[in-house]
Parts: structure tokens; sequence; C-alpha cells
DNA sequence: GTCTATACTCGGATAGAC
DNA sequence: GTCTATCCGAGTATAGAC
């Protein structure tokens, strides 16, 4: 989207998301006021219903913005030729990296759908169940293909997304363990959830 | 806690702390307010002061005792001799099925932290502490004993929890699933993702 | 312990000048 | 596109009668 003005930087709506999305994030949508956001970007509360019909569709913006970006970063990432368990470590250490790096949006994505009106809900939903599909998808190919060892890929799915997700509530960026080995701990647990032959020992003696 | 007017069923903070819970689930801490409340509980706003002297009050009350039963309820259900490998299938199965059946309560304890005030919030993040340690121990055992080979036990710990949680954000008691069933699916991701040894045959060749 | 009434503050949103 | 000014409804919490 093209500047509008030459004036100062970044356009005022991309400020007003910005803001928002960290105002949100912090202290809940509903505890956020249109004024504040207002102050934070440095305009009058009457100024952010020029980019945005009301605070709803600012929310909705914000979370649809969000999915979409999502998707399609998977949809980029994902690589057509390559075994199940290589996809689902890519997956892994992608839902990890992007989700930790975006901490506020994600943070808004799970706890403010509530918030949302119906019609902007089910938008949301459908998009997130899309980014599920690709888990699924993943899952059912391994399976088919004897890689993994699954009773049922949706449960898995929602498991294992679940638990990649989880990592936000802990992460700090200054941690005991850097990113990459976090995503190596947790690839291994994604994989083994799935029922993935490793390569490693853990198979010394059955029973 | 007994009852201090025989009167009506239920005693009145009883009641408030129910419909708030179910209020707070639904819409959030910060979008519900007292008036609402106190219109579920059948009784006029200002009541509601003889019994929580405010709303931070009210969420305070809600959070600390949930927490404070989820521990009583795991130090009850938890076995002293068993191997660590059942004692973890024992609490996937217990975790699972005591915050299913809480899901209001959980939510809460999940999304209305920030709304503490910090006192508050130091308090139910001790406590949440204490039941993560639960999961650490049996890890530190399963791994000292030879049961488990994993890399992290606190990550695994973790991991572990957020998945047996995510259960919540899709069950649905009438679903395609029984909560046993969902529960069986979840031991096996679990015991796998903490490298036990599996009976079955997920060891069929190594490389 | 609950009521009615109310103090006081703040919310979202709009009108109209510049 | 942003401002000032404003409408009006709703919020928490308290005072005082019963």
């Amino acid at each position: 989207m093209a500047r509008t003005t030459g004036s100062i930087g970044v356009e005022t709506a991309e400020r007003i998301r910005a803001a928002a999305e960290q105002l949100f994030a912090a202290r809940g949508f509903a505890a956020v006021s249109m004024r504040e956001i207002a102050g934070a970007v440095g305009v009058q509360a009457a100024a952010l219903y020029n980019h945005f019909s009301n605070k709803q569709a600012l929310l909705e913006d914000l979370l649809v913005t969000h999915m979409d970006s999502l998707i399609a970063a998977w949809k980029s990432e994902a690589a057509a030729d390559e075994t199940a368990g290589k996809t689902l470590e890519r997956f892994a250490r992608f839902h990890i990296r992007y989700h930790v790096e975006r901490s506020d949006a994600v943070f808004i994505s799970y706890m403010e759908l509530r918030n949302l009106e119906p019609e902007n809900f089910r938008r949301v939903e459908s998009l997130r169940k899309t980014y599920e599909g690709f888990v699924v998808d993943i899952l059912e190919a391994g399976r088919a293909s004897g890689e993994f060892e699954l009773t049922d890929t949706r449960i898995t799915a929602m498991a294992i997304i679940a638990m990649l997700t989880g990592v936000n509530t802990w992460y700090r960026s200054r941690g005991r363990l850097s990113l990459s080995e976090i995503e190596d701990i947790y690839t291994t647990m994604v994989l083994r959830s799935a029922g993935a032959q490793q390569k490693e020992a853990s198979c010394l003696a059955a029973e």
C-alpha cells in the first residue's frame, strides 16, 4: 500500500495498526480505549475514524491480516518434493519462529476471537482451519507413506499446533536456550508425537 | 464453606463466583460489568460489594481458587509408588479430564492473568509454577530411571502441558471422539514426546 | 444483606471548523 | 486528514434507608 502523503515516514493507518496491536496484546481489546490508541499514535481519537470505521473494524483488520500473512508465509516456505518427516520438521521450525517473532499478533489472534462480531469471527475461523489443514495434510501424507504411525490425524495436528504455539507463553529472547536449540527440541517431540521413525537410539529394547 | 443463611439454596457469594466465572470466560474480564454479574445473580450491583471488595478481588478469588483446587486434585490423584511412565500417563489423563470439565475456570486462568494487579499476579504465577513443577519432577524421575529419553525436562514439561491444555480449545462433549479415546491418543503422544519406550511397534527399523 | 439513588469518570462515536 | 467540542450511554463504587 503506497503512501498518500509524503509527510512523515509511515502512513497513519499503519501506525494505528501497530499501536493497536501492541495495546490490545498487552491489556486486551475491551480494556483499551480509542483515546489510548490515538495517544500512542499522536493524534486525536476522532482521527482514527478516518482510517477504520470503528473499533471492531480495527480488530478485524489485525486478525485477518495476521492469518493471511501466516498462511502466505507457510505456502512460500513449504517445499514441494520432500518426505513428510522433513516437511513436518520444516513446519515445526517455521511455526515456532514465525509465532515467536510476532507474539503480539499471535496473542491477539487467540485471545480476542470472542470479541469479533459473528461474521468477522467466521472469517478468521475459516483462515485458522486452513492453517490447521496444512498440518493434517502433512500427517496424512506421512501416514500414507508409512513414515508416521498415528491414530488420528486431526487430533495429532491440533496437539502439535498447541505444543508449538505454547512456546510463546514462556519464550524470552535472552533466555537460557537459543531459538535454534528450542526448535531442535520441539522438532524431536513433534516427530515423535507423529510416530515418526527416529534415526537415533530411542529403540533400544522394545519391552 | 458452610452456609451463613438457611434461606435460598446456595449462598450469594458462591452464586456470584459462578456467574462471574461464566461471564468472564464468555466475554472477558474487562468487557463484563458488575451490573451484568449482579443481574445474572438476581441482585443489584451494590450488593456484590458486600461479598467482594471490588471487581479485581473477584477475579483474584476465581484464579487462586482454581489453581489451589487443581494442585490439590493432582496431589490426591498422584500415587506414590509407580513407574514414571505410569505416572506420566496418569497425569495426562488427569490434566485432560480436569481441564475439560472446568473449561470456564481454565480459560479465565490463562486469559485474564494480565488483568491481575501485580501482587495477585505473582501469587497466581507461583501456583502455576508449582503445578508445572509436578511434570518436571515426573520427567526427571523418568530420565533418572532410564524410562525416558529427553533433552530438557523443563521444555518438555511446558510442551506436554501446552499440548494437553490445547484439548480445551476444540473439545465438545458430543464430539466425534469420547473423552476416553482422546485421553488414549494424548497419552501415547505425551509418552512419545518424553521418549518413553513403547511396548508397541514404533521400533521397526532404526534407519 | 440488599435496596435505591447517585457521584464521578470514562467509553465509542459524530459534527463541523480548518 | 486532523482538530476541538460534544452527545450520550455505561462503567465502578459509595451513601444511606430499610
